[in-house]
DNA sequence: ATAGAATGCGGACCTTGGGTCCGCTTTCAC
DNA sequence: GTGAAAGCGGACCCAAGGTCCGCATTCTAT
């Protein structure tokens, strides 16, 4: 049952080639000049090394990925208001999706190299698919509220990683309004709807 | 100023090549596996014609979507309501946004292909900055609503051709569903906001 | 019509980068 | 200590986009 560990030296060039990429992926300016041969390099491994590590290049983003969205996985799961499960839909949609953007502006680079990784859409990978899960059963607990599937998918839509890049970099939208905007959108969708009953106690 | 009209055979040969491509990008399953040497063979050219007459992959893609554009162009820029400019901005955006989706529903590999031919983000590209000019404008033709140029990104976002491919495809979604789906999406949208106004006759 | 220049053709060739392979080394269990 | 499983590394392979240049076609001027 102990799932046979792995040997030493594994664990650690594991470690090492995180580390390297990580690196690699902030400083440089764009994803796809960060080849695999330089991850190797610069983890001081052979490339044979990495690719058993990780299998291909979506792996090895995704293991990155993975890797810093754990922290905001457990504060959605687990944490307190306003992203944490006591905290009342209409609040926690737009808290969630001001998480995605923070962490797709924290992270531009990586995330914009994952969604384009080629290998299949975006919408197949597992991350992916945990954020339209959740998303989704919020969304579903508003009264009033069809479609929360496809709401869920387009909502996430306006966080995608390219859009923010593009927002970020090339217009200059400073993270504070890019945020903002963002909140302003998803408040005007939610506002909508049956507002026939009481309109709550705000 | 006759700006010195090309050749009779490249003329002929960009035609067979325009037409090639269209019919290999319709058949394929996936638009990556059409490379630029299947389409010179297909259109009985050489690479080195193809690559002269359209520069580069995202050129060729870009030529193609181009000329399937053209119609839906015109249609909006001088076509009757709701599409065309008479039609007044609550009902345009909605029909705005509905002729993108269905552009992409009859056009998902080359959408596809063309979002994802790397080279810049999809937003650098002069459709795309049409697309979102155009539903800019109207937007801030509705009264009350602020930050049109997000919130336009935001919409035109719920259109992305991979999305659309995934739920076209891996979910079976049919179309009119979808077109349902993203009309009451933007409807939710802009029916919120100052509704203190008379609530229009109908 | 025809010569000669300009334009275009085609496919061999180059480059780049992801991914594989396999002889050698390291680790681990006994 | 020893044998074998696990892992290492970098030479190698391949696909696909893009380039190059000798040859063919078309245009233009006389």
């Amino acid at each position: 049952m102990p799932e046979r560990r792995s040997r030493k030296d594994a664990a650690r060039n594991r470690e090492a080639v995180l580390a390297a990429a990580d690196a690699l992926f902030t400083r440089r300016e764009s994803p796809e000049d960060v080849t695999m041969a330089d991850v190797a390099a610069a983890a001081g491994v052979g490339k044979g090394t990495l690719f058993r590590a990780f299998g291909d290049r979506a792996g090895l983003l995704r293991a990155l990925y993975e890797a810093r969205l754990e922290p905001i996985r457990e504060a959605v799961e687990a944490g307190p208001p306003p992203l944490g499960p006591a905290t009342p839909p209409q609040d926690r949609v737009p808290a969630l999706l001001d998480a995605v953007l923070c962490f797709k502006l924290d992270n531009r680079r990586l995330a914009l190299a994952l969604e384009e990784s080629g290998s299949g859409s975006p919408y197949q990978a597992e991350h992916y698919e945990w954020w339209h899960g959740m998303l989704h059963a919020v969304l579903e607990q508003i009264p009033g509220l069809t479609d929360g599937d496809f709401n869920a998918h387009a909502l996430l839509a306006a966080t995608r990683a390219d859009l923010v890049e593009y927002l970020a970099g090339e217009e200059g939208v400073p993270r504070e309004r890019m945020r903002a905007q963002l909140a302003n959108f998803v408040t005007r969708f939610l506002a909508s709807g049956p507002l026939e009953g009481p309109p709550a106690e705000e």
